[in-house]
DNA sequence: ATACAAAGCGGAGGCGGCCTCCATTTGGCG
DNA sequence: CGCCAAATGGAGGCCGCCTCCGCTTTGTAT
């Protein structure tokens, strides 16, 4: 039932050529000059006209969010290991699951923003991407509250702004050991410690 | 000393009259339209060109800082009963403060970008704005730390980005609940309670 | 009052980024 | 090989930033 009555055309090559071409440019683009980068230049720099990445890519926040998916591999790998980790024990691991969140949110310069934008909403690429991240996060944050560890009145939507928060002010060169200690401050206000 | 030899000219009228006209829509559009608004149409609807706009304030920061200036004035009418509150109640004090500070930099839409960049740069028109802020922070702070209220490893610099994060989140249409209890996080964080 | 010069002014225009038509090309299929 | 739908990319309109530069305003000296 889902493929229509009349045999569908199989898609042209290049359709997924370009597509590739302009994601592994968006990823390189994203990396060295943040989420504000120059679409168009992006696009000349992949080879294809500013049409076609439109048609690819409808938004910056669309192009954000394929680019984010394959970034987000990377966080998924260390995923497995730190749920291990999380069993034994469960406070050490939503510690260093929330680093590793605070990394993921920093893949690229100035991208808290538009994930924070994606948070509030709902119609956004990112936001797909960001509610399975929460839900990951309640995982942790369930295992530390059952093992007493973390406060009962904690959510997990409170601790992923929080690492947003980390990732949004890691970019900017504020004192040495600022970021150790906001870090702290969070720690102390979710945890029972 | 400070005026050199050759008498001083008096200054031109309409130098101020333009800055003051520039100053008061600079301050309707960035509080309808936030920080990211048009210069461009800033300056025609301040009835100026574009030149005189940015002879008057080169960049948008200075701009920004003189609006914030303007705007300070209502937090600085605070400040003095928020100081006599803190002398008899430094944690109620420190408290009430942190939260005119985060109405404060969420005078204009999107403001706390600009701000947190001033914090780390030194160089920006707004960040002598910003240091007097986190000094007053400090006073605050100190009292309440004097009073074992407030943990003595926090710093003021910590509790300003605090606010700056509340301040940042407020604009985006989270959860109805979901600023209180970020606040009660933090706060526990920085308290001893 | 008038003339002068310095200071200030604002429009015009170059630049770069966003995004969208639409004439042309590409590639799958018979 | 030829057809045709799908995909492409360049051209161009729009907007905002910012800077010259010729002109006007304003204070001052006569």
């Amino acid at each position: 039932m889902s493929p229509a009555q009349p045999a569908a055309r199989k898609p042209r090559a290049d359709v997924a050529r370009n597509r590739a071409r302009i994601l592994d440019t968006a990823l390189r683009h994203f990396t060295e000059h943040g989420v504000g980068t120059s679409l168009e230049a992006l696009a000349k720099d992949a080879g294809v006209g500013p049409a076609t990445l439109y048609r690819h890519f409808p938004t910056r926040e669309a192009l954000l969010a394929a680019a984010l998916d394959v970034r987000g591999e990377a966080l998924l790998a260390r995923l497995e290991p730190l749920q291990a980790l999380a069993r034994s024990d469960a406070d050490e691991g939503l510690r260093q699951w929330l680093l590793a969140l605070e990394g993921y949110l920093n893949t690229f310069s100035g991208l808290p923003e538009p994930v924070l934008a994606a948070l509030a909403s709902h119609s956004s690429p990112l936001a797909a991407n960001c509610e399975r991240l929460v839900k990951l996060t309640d995982d942790f944050l369930r295992a530390a509250q059952r093992d007493g560890t973390a406060r009962p009145t904690v959510r997990a939507r409170d601790l992923f702004l929080s690492a947003l928060f980390l990732a949004w002010t890691d970019r900017a060169p504020l004192g040495e050991d600022a970021l150790p200690t906001l870090r702290e401050l969070l720690e102390t206000g979710y945890s029972t410690r």
